[in-house]
DNA sequence: TTCCGTTGCTAATGCGCATTAGTGCGACAT
DNA sequence: ATGTCGCACTAATGCGCATTAGCAACGGAA
């Protein structure tokens, strides 16, 4: 329509006339008023298949992106990614497909496995296969995944929360109030978050000399005469203040609780826990700004965003008498 | 790696050794063995450049997907959308990128519109431009709108919650309930979804013979003399039962109300609204299977989705004196 | 022996773009 | 008249796949 070759209409499309090929301005404007008529656009997958690029960021996750139920552990991390995605001009593919069977876990690599299509991904989840990780580096597939991962087979682009100092402090502050018997409730691994608490929390015992145990469960925990508990998850410290007022306790004046996590939103429980924020949103945010580098610039970046203390009023100073 | 063409590969990956072509199943053997323990993935782009087809969905939405505040008008609907592009093991692709500039709305086609790298799209939105409509039919881009549309240029595929009769209903039970003045507060058009309630409404009046007025908003709404107010969103329904409060009416002894589309998730209010359940993810669930019909066979399929009914507790008898 | 049909595979092509190595042409110098 | 150079553009190629036409080898029928 412009009487000129596809080259010339590719070199316009893509501004290239700077470099070393030239255009005329009057060539160019032709061109360019015809691409406007037609509204012409060019096919993304011949683009991406040339060019190696293609402005669309993965997101991976193992279960369901919208959850139809359940308090939504993803939407906050979604949040921030879908804003930076939309800063950067990029568009997002959701690898829904990835369920291989069944009622069964999604995953990220399959016969028919679509991440090869997006110039980038973003792994999210409590806990990520290693396998698939090692195959991810092993397969140079540019990612990053949103928490802190173990190295697997070499290190892990991540942009984590630094649990420790935030467990450590709060740590403090328990013991700044008195307290000097205290327990930390949950598994304390398996998940790397997991794993960081349990390692704040005995960092944070051993700084101030207060004695700490850990349970996985509540069972044992009212007979142990800890004076403070820290919970792993929100839902581990509601279950826990509940169990204190069957047994006629009042938290925090007979028990202290803290929550490692504070909630997405409001949730069941209407206590207003002492604890800490994790930056989600930011979180999915700098996971988009870190792919995005790594893409660029290539390396493996690792990053912990730190937590923010809520005060709350689930910790007070402890008992003078039991 | 197989001692076999790339030919050879492509015929074993997609099992078209029945048809025309023959391949051996020792041969065959050997290829998936190969592909199996290098986990060979074919390139999606290329893939999708030479058949046509890709199994990604696009997922359009004029603001975002993942909103940090407000109630989430998008979201059952993408519960729907997600759970049946898992089903169809398709990817979703969202078009984050589509915002032309800041604090803009997004657009449909754009220069860099990735949106022909789908095979379709599902369109979500109270309204979509009309322009992009008719673009969408002029390139025959198959796509599926969430929400009834009027025709552009031609008939819309869609599918969308069936207002009219749900509106009506509800009109005949205020008459049953002796209810012969009604009013409907909101602008009754702009979004088909709220012209086709304000269509409801005014047949229903018309079939039970009762008087009924259209408000564009709730001033003169108190001194109209109307005994049961039908409201175009829930957010309305609130503000008028506040304003009933606020005069010392009760609700719904004094005043009924009708909220014409039942929350997405738990409101600020509190109360129980009589109204109707908009089929939410029944919509998004049947826009993909659609789409998949579209791609299959073609067609411009529209369906209505019915609304359910819920009592609630604000539709009463109207009383007997004022 | 020749001819044909079948089996099992591959060479070649095209999808729509980006990129590279040119090519034709006019201006200018020799 | 001949050579040289820069300008404005195009032909050709490759990206990784699906697809189609075709080819070699072999066996059985004539």
């Amino acid at each position: 329509m412009a009487g000129v070759s596809q080259t010339t209409v590719s070199l316009v499309l893509n501004g290239k006339a700077e470099s070393e090929v030239r255009i005329s301005p009057e060539t160019r404007d032709r061109v360019l008023q015809v691409i406007r008529d037609t509204g012409y656009v060019a096919d993304p997958a011949a683009r991406r298949l040339a060019e190696r690029r293609n402005r669309i960021y993965g997101v991976f996750t193992y279960e369901a992106v919208f959850p139809a139920e359940s308090a939504d552990f993803y939407h906050p991390f979604l949040v921030g990614i879908e804003e930076c995605a939309e800063e950067a001009g990029c568009d997002l593919l959701l690898f829904t497909s990835a369920k291989a069977a069944q009622r069964e876990r999604r995953r990220i690599f399959s016969a028919e496995s679509r991440i090869r299509l997006a110039d980038g991904c973003v792994l999210l989840g409590r806990t990520v296969d290693r396998d698939d990780l090692v195959r991810l580096l092993a397969e140079r597939i540019p990612f990053v995944s949103v928490g802190r991962r173990d190295d697997a087979g070499g290190p892990v682009p991540y942009v984590g929360a630094d649990y420790p100092p935030a467990v450590r402090a709060l740590v403090a502050r328990a013991a700044a109030l008195g307290h000097r018997r205290m327990a930390y409730v949950g598994v304390g691994r398996g998940a790397e978050s997991y794993a960081d608490r349990l390692r704040g929390f005995i960092a944070g015992v051993a700084e101030t000399g207060a004695e700490g145990l850990h349970l996985t469960t509540t069972a044992g925990l009212f007979e142990s005469g800890a004076t403070v508990v820290f919970a792993e998850e929100l839902a581990d410290g509601a279950a826990i203040a509940e169990a204190a007022l069957a047994r006629g306790l009042d938290v925090p004046r007979d028990l202290s609780i803290v929550a490692l996590g504070a909630p997405t939103r409001p949730v069941s429980t209407d206590i207003d826990f002492t604890g800490f924020r994790i930056p989600r949103r930011e979180m999915g945010r700098r996971a988009v700004e870190l792919l995005t580098r790594v893409l660029e610039r290539g390396g493996n970046p690792q990053e912990l965003l730190a937590c923010e203390l809520v005060d709350g009023s689930t910790l007070a100073p402890v008992p003078d008498e039991r």
